[in-house]
DNA sequence: AGTCCGACCCGAACGC
DNA sequence: TGCGTTCGGGTCGGAC
């Protein structure tokens, strides 16, 4: 499930290949990618346009063109680029983009969930600062910050941080890793953290996706990054799918439930429920 | 305004 | 074996 360190490792092996080309051809094959707008049309849009970079912002990755517009990018749960691309037919491919240096690169989905966003010059920054908040690799995602953020929110932590307004990017599995790892439970009513707690919470963040990153992602089925290498991040999970497995720090069995509609992990000892609750 | 929940998809895992 | 059912996951939009 692409979250930011996943999203940030296809940044990484997409950039060399886009950056400094012109897509000289767009087929988008999936109506639903570019939903609203007709597939042929953002297609059209397309051709023509020089990469001037590429770059990521939360879980959305961001293709700057050298005209000022954008394509945004959102994998949700399966989209994936696919540079070279695999030989063979692909049911699950939704467009393909010919470079002027005469390779393809595809894009394929299987759920069908991604998204491809063309924005024109300068609608960028509202685009998403609508829908998400700081980027938590950042500097100025302080502590503060991240405690304003916070301030006041009766909904459980996880599912503030699964929100993207609080802090972008983090996702189910990131989120039950940074909780474990702040010893914070995942039900307590996010604007009850103290000051303490939410900058162990805020290190957590910053830690568990620093390495995911170095671990190129984490690969539990469908994760690739854009040259088809799986992450290695899997192997670093303290709670995300480990029900009943010890806790790594105080040998209790780990625990599962749902919050905020997600599948929860989180060692019930070492990670204390909300007051008056068992 | 904040929170919750269903919709959107489809493959995998499970139950019978 | 084969069928039907359930689950999950990020985000959006509508309901409360």
């Amino acid at each position: 499930m692409p979250e930011l360190p996943e999203v940030e490792t296809v940044r990484s092996t997409l950039a060399p290949v886009l950056r400094g080309r012109t897509l000289e051809r767009v087929a988008v094959l999936d109506g639903r990618l570019t939903r609203p707008e007709a597939p042929e049309a953002v297609a059209a849009e397309l051709q023509g346009e020089l990469v001037a970079d590429v770059r990521r912002r939360g879980k959305y990755l961001i293709v700057v063109f050298a005209s000022g517009r954008h394509l945004l990018v959102h994998l949700r749960m399966t989209g994936s680029f696919q540079h070279p691309v695999a030989e063979g037919p692909d049911p699950h491919r939704r467009a393909v983009v010919t470079l002027d240096d005469g390779s393809d690169v595809a894009y394929r989905d299987v759920r069908r969930f991604g998204t491809w966003i063309l924005l024109e010059p300068g609608e960028l920054e509202a685009y998403l600062s609508d829908r998400i908040g700081g980027e938590p690799l950042e500097r100025a995602f302080t502590t503060a910050r991240f405690a304003r953020a916070l301030e006041g929110r009766r909904a459980p932590i996880k599912g503030a941080l699964l929100d993207q307004r609080a802090v972008a990017g983090v996702g189910n599995i990131y989120a039950d890793e940074a909780l474990w790892l702040a010893r914070i439970h995942p039900e307590r009513p996010a604007g009850e953290l103290d000051a303490e707690e939410v900058a162990a919470l805020r290190r957590a963040i910053r830690r568990v996706l620093r390495l995911g990153i170095e671990r190129q992602g984490a690969t539990l089925r469908d994760y690739r990054d854009a040259n088809g290498r799986a992450g290695a991040m899997q192997h670093e999970f303290r709670v995300y799918g480990r029900g009943g497995e010890p806790c790594e720090r105080c040998g209790t069995p780990i625990a599962k439930t749902r919050v905020a509609g997600r599948g929860t992990w989180f060692c019930p000892a070492c990670q204390a429920p909300p007051s008056g609750r068992s």
